[in-house]
DNA sequence: CGCAAGGATTGGAACGTTCCAATTCTCGGG
DNA sequence: CCCGAGAATTGGAACGTTCCAATCCTTGCG
């Protein structure tokens, strides 16, 4: 039937078959009451018989508005991006917004340029899942179109929201919960040198100080690598309970310990942070944030503020609780060395 | 300095401050050759000092290019799809492209409605990593506009093009790996009603028939939970080895064994099927795809489609390996009753 | 039978680019 | 000093929509 690969049919070409002007098809596509209940279906059928597709790009020219929003994931591989993500595409098909996505990777000038990018494809919104943008590119960005940053607070930067978690309240749950089982040598494996890391460490610091014991941080990172290579240094010092920086750390953690032929938690109790769904299965204990609740308030405050772009910038805290699962358990009563 | 949520500047804006016309301005931006030094510098200060960004809606229009490629993912959930996605974009960038993502859901009806959506914002090519459209709707997309499907091979539709294991063959690996350790009650938790799994199901059940054993065959799910309550029914009736429909199911059912403490691999054998990177961690063996050479392979073969749309099909198959880890074991001498 | 009211329809400007064809400018050579 | 070549620059059409203002067509009513 049709010539393949032949131009797209346009407004002009149903107006022609249907014999009528294109504006009129216009309305009538739109649904528009004010077109005779004749032509509607003429117009209808002709559409039809043509394939015809509506052209976004130039709808969005004229209409000003592309109906899209940006999204910034620093690391598809941490499934916990992958989760946050999810809940903004839920929240945004409600509203008939499309995503543009765009991952960072291993250089940090990347992030700006694909951030131009979705800012020359004329966003509506940005959610940045996690980003490593300075407080100057980040207030010009939010100057220039309405932006959400997820995974941490944000403050003072007009037309900026921003939902997180309290990662310092949320490692000392860790810990306190690590203590009340009775440990005391409980080593923390951080995240490495960003501003998660960081508030995650002091959390697990002051909860130590807390209870009268002395920290003990080892350099780790937000990956498997970094949990296992952390884990390894953590037992070396004769730690009991592994605070771990995030899920995927604490995974890789459980590896090294495997590796050693410890075993978990009669040996070393192990506390993730960030509650993928997987660990579920795994039988990790972590401190859990509600991350697809998460994508979906992050969504909807982008849509409150795109409706209202002056509004006064807000920060929505999610609350993050312990979930106790196999990976932690009691002290031994003879366990444990000092440093 | 600027007027905070003024009109964007364009072109026109540009070329009155920097006294010259648009299209000199359009010129020296796209770094053309022919324009003079002078102005060249002038136009960029211009540009500069007005925060000017080029709209690519408009660019797109008269280009009738929009550098965009549609991707469509089954389930975000699966980390499976989350590393192919990372080949995806990984690959894109480099042809200086971007994605529009959407992500399938619960309604196989809002899969079609969201590839609509990518038609209209014109999307030059289509990824889709996982569908459940008819070959009806897959020949009418592939004929509008470049497709390329990951995970199962898709012949005899023009203009459409796949990349995937050998899901058949890949089965069999896991059984094979069995038998060779002296495993011969292997029960496979199939993965559903979907072509996926039907091809690992058959590898599975051809590769025990070859090895002269019995298939005994469970329901199950691509989830943690279909993994879990497969592991219960496949134990139920003695197995003493799993091959299960994919790794989230795999995990599922690592769970269900933990949880009847059993011990893997001494009790039971475990094997998954997709070789996502956590797995390494969770010493689970697996048949392994290249996850992420598959995003990247689809990307090249969409980008190669599209500088020749008339090409024949292609079909590119990956080499799925069996990467044995703790989880697999040798058969204990004494195991296994008979159904 | 004329006219107003209102419904149906239409032409055309606009959106912000790109790019072709046309114009202007600058020189060097005759 | 003029002419033409080539470089530099410009105007304007086009891309496929939306939407406003204007026009056309019915009808019903006086």
């Amino acid at each position: 039937m049709t010539a393949s690969f032949s131009r797209r049919p346009t407004l002009h070409d149903v107006a022609a078959r249907a014999g009528v002007s294109k504006s009129l098809v216009s309305l009538a596509l739109q649904g528009s009451p004010k077109v005779a209940p004749a032509s509607r279906e003429a117009i209808l059928a002709a559409a039809d018989e043509l394939g015809y597709r509506p052209n976004r790009t130039a709808s969005s020219l004229v209409r000003q508005r592309t109906h899209t929003i940006g999204v910034h994931i620093l690391d598809l591989h941490n499934p916990v991006f992958a989760e946050i993500l999810d809940g903004v595409q839920e929240a945004v098909r409600g509203h008939d917004y499309s995503t543009l996505l765009v991952t960072g990777n291993a250089d940090p000038d990347t992030e700006r340029t694909e951030i131009t990018r979705l800012l020359e494809s004329r966003v509506e919104g940005l959610v940045l899942i996690a980003h490593r943008l300075s407080d100057r590119d980040l207030t010009s960005i939010a100057a220039e179109v309405p932006t959400v940053v997820v995974t941490w607070r944000t403050d003072g930067i007009p037309g900026l929201d921003s939902v997180a978690g309290d990662d310092v309240a949320g490692a000392q749950l860790a810990v306190d919960h690590l203590v009340s089982l009775g440990h005391s040598h409980i080593a923390h494996i951080s995240g490495g040198d960003n501003r998660i890391a960081r508030e995650r460490r002091t959390g697990y610091e002051r909860a130590m100080r807390a209870h009268g014991l002395e920290p003990r941080v080892v350099d780790g990172a937000f990956t498997e690598q970094g949990g296992y290579a952390g884990a390894e240094r953590a037992i070396d010092t004769g730690s009991t309970a592994l605070v771990v920086a995030n899920d995927l750390a604490a995974i890789g953690a459980l590896a090294a310990l495997r590796a050693r032929r410890l075993s978990v938690p009669e040996d070393v109790s192990v506390v993730g942070y960030d509650g993928m769904r997987l660990l579920d299965s795994l039988d990790l204990t972590t401190v859990a944030q509600p991350l697809a609740d998460m994508g979906r308030a992050a969504a909807d405050l982008l849509m409150d503020r795109i409706a209202q772009p002056a509004k006064d910038s807000v920060h929505r805290q999610v609350e993050t609780r312990l979930v106790a699962r196999g990976s932690s358990g009691p002290a031994q009563p003879c366990a444990g060395t000092t440093v």
